[in-house]
RNA sequence: GCAGGGAUGCCGGAGUGGACAAUCGGAGCAGUCUGUAAAACUGCCGCUCGAAAGGGCUACGAAGGUUCGAAUCCUUCUCCCUGCA
């Protein structure tokens, strides 16, 4: 079995407040950057003139360039009328770059390859969990052509920079079990480095989408990895794991962090790797959680005047740079104050979570 | 001492006769967050009864007064600030 590996999102090609060192000490073994947001920002050029991604930022983990799939289509779903999308890709309105952006798989592939990454994602049609059924079909069939069109034009391109980087395509196909299969069977065929499951993860309610990311992690072979994109909290994350996913990645222990919500270890369940993969799922209350409930392996610690006086560290049992450190009151201090170092601590401890978490699981 | 200005809820600070339990910030509280339009956003935020609609009580430095009605007008007092002595 690989081991499993959370990729915390470096959208712009940082982890906001943090700098690689900081990554490196939290143990975080990659990061993933999105090849659109770069390239709105006009630094695909200038990255590439760097010597990629990881010259550029001093970074030697793992880098996966993702294609902007998912904020194109977050962009046209929730502004309809922004664009559309064609056979060809996406036609959209960008309203950063107050222009009209024609994104075409290809583009994709040769914006990505700027980046010099180690893992590239086809541009797919995204879709969230509220479409109707001819669009998720749509977007299953988009998403094959695109990726076809992706895996031509990255053997045109050749790309060996040192080593060639690996090709992922996404899983489409919504909640239908015929269409991720008819997604999974096109891509499988065409053939790529690995697959990742794609979409929205969570249901309208927020649950995460159990079935069919266990439907869909089955219909990948056990040679490739399998990506859960997207996901997710950590009992998301430990549920995938059972189902096969090896590889994550999540805005919400960055997001989170900067929102003042801390992740810590119950000190009656400091689960060991199997207690974890047997039986924790449940998402943790608050703060105060019921003793002896073997269920809950974390809790949520929120940063808010309970810990005005509360001179111990975050999570006692982690060795990032927060806890060995500093305590909850001094924590607290900082955020109170607006101090970006309050972010930047709240950061590193979740992102130490989430590499424990992996540790714990794999 | 004389002349001006001011005192508003935990804090800052609006309001200048009825629509004021009192705009708006901050703090506080409760939530949300899942391939980052997010150091963001939402709700609550005098006490009390009610599931709610709504009701009762107490409040705009203090005490009186005018008025159907006052945070808002008048009188006195207390404290703070600014000029002149």
């Amino acid at each position: 079995m690989r081991t499993p590996v959370f990729f915390p999102d470096a959208t712009f090609g940082l982890i906001k407040h943090l700098d690689q060192k900081d990554l490196e000490h939290a143990k975080v073994p990659g990061i993933v950057v999105n090849a659109y947001h770069l390239f709105k920002l006009g630094k695909g050029k200038l990255i590439e003139k760097a010597g990629g991604i990881h010259a550029f930022m001093n970074w030697n983990g793992t880098v996966i360039t993702d294609s902007g799939g998912w904020q194109i289509m977050s962009l046209i779903h929730d502004n309809p009328g922004a664009g559309k999308i064609t056979d060809d890709g996406p036609i959209f309105f960008d309203p950063d770059l107050k222009q009209k952006i024609f994104f075409t798989p290809e583009k994709s592939i040769e914006l990505q390859l700027q980046l010099k990454p180690d893992i590239m994602i086809c541009l797919d049609n995204c879709t969230r969990h509220d479409v109707s059924i001819q669009n998720q079909k749509k977007s299953v069939e988009q998403t094959i052509k695109w990726a076809a069109q992706c895996k031509k034009e990255f053997e045109k391109l050749n790309p060996i920079i040192p080593a060639r980087p690996l090709l992922f395509a996404v899983i489409q196909g919504g909640n239908s079990k015929k269409l991720r299969k008819k997604c999974a069977e096109g891509l499988l065929k065409i053939g790529f480095d690995g697959f990742s499951f794609g979409g929205h993860p969570v249901d309208a309610k927020g649950k995460l989408v159990t079935e069919i990311l266990k439907y869909t992690a089955d219909l990948i072979p056990d040679k490739f990895p399998k990506y859960a994109m997207g996901i997710g909290k950590p009992e998301d994350i430990v549920k995938c794991v059972k189902m096969g996913y090896t590889m994550f990645d999540c805005v919400i222990p960055t997001r989170e962090a900067r929102h003042g919500r801390l992740y810590v270890y119950h000190p009656e369940t400091n689960l060991s790797a199997e207690e974890s993969l047997r039986g924790i799922l449940r998402s943790p209350r608050k703060t105060r959680l019921p003793q002896n409930n073997k269920k809950i392996f974390y809790e949520h610690l929120f940063v808010n005047s309970k810990l005005e006086y509360d001179f111990q560290p975050i999570d006692p049992t982690c060795d990032c740079l927060a806890c060995q450190n500093y305590s909850r009151a001094y924590i607290y201090h900082l955020f109170r104050l607006r101090e970006p170092a309050a972010l930047r601590l709240a950061t590193i401890h979740n992102l130490r979570f989430y590499t424990r978490l992996m540790e714990k699981i794999s």
